[in-house]
DNA sequence: CGCTACTGACTACATCTGTAGTTTCATCGA
DNA sequence: TCGATGAAACTACAGATGTAGTCAGTAGCG
């Protein structure tokens, strides 16, 4: 069981899945731009998912180099999981139905998918 | 943009969803099994709930009766949508794709999702 | 060799969440 | 009528979260 991310510190994943290892200013400045996070946040948040043992740190120095311990796959495995228990009953028809009907699904989404459950069967 | 609901208040909308309106005790009897909550907690909860005008609060003498203010389905919709945005970049198809890699659909799940489209379609 | 600047470590603080306890007011039964 | 009971309102409090500020140490430049 991965530990619990919050919203700002998935960000700052998002970027070490992107690119690691990097350093806490090389995060900042990536971030910077989406999110107008100071460095100091940006470092107390990096401190944050170091103690989850989310990301692991590696001397260079008098710095610290950064990078991801938990594959995003399986963090999304995990989360999707949670999200389609919590509010789906467990079931991922329903969320696709739901989805569907709520009109976020265009017609190159369905095609889409089709395929790809095609493949899945093949 | 619907306030932003926690888990434990969402457990109170779930039974308010299922039937409403209900008094407080009636809904602490409703969780009392799936969460131990104590009947000062969901009291918490639907004072919250309330305070965010999700729920409505209609005097029945000297007590309250609840009713949700917002549709299942708007709540899920709005929740769907941050959901995918956030962690699949608004794409519903990587979120199929993702469920589907990951093992957590069953041939039946994909047999039921393909007639879903099927029927989108036409 | 000493000062400056950059870096991590520690501290801060308001708000949200989970989970109640306590107080107060009204009502129903004896 | 008066006390017990039940309901809402108010208070509590620790941990998580968002968003930093400050301190202290070290390495490189002059």
């Amino acid at each position: 069981m991965v530990e619990r991310i919050s919203d700002a510190e998935h960000e700052i994943m998002e970027v070490l899945w992107q690119k690691a290892p990097l350093t806490a200013t090389e995060v900042a400045d990536r971030v910077a731009d989406s999110k107008g996070w100071s460095l100091q946040t940006v470092k107390t948040l990096l401190s944050r998912l170091a103690a989850k043992a989310v990301i692991g740190t590696e001397r260079d120095g008098r710095r610290f180099l950064y990078s991801p311990l938990v594959e995003r796959d399986t963090y999304l495995a995990g989360v999707s999981r949670k999200f389609v228990d919590r509010l789906f009953g467990g079931k991922v028809t329903p969320l696709v139905a739901h989805l569907a009907e709520a009109d976020e699904l265009s017609d190159d989404d369905i095609r889409e998918i089709e395929e790809l459950l095609r493949e899945l069967k093949g």
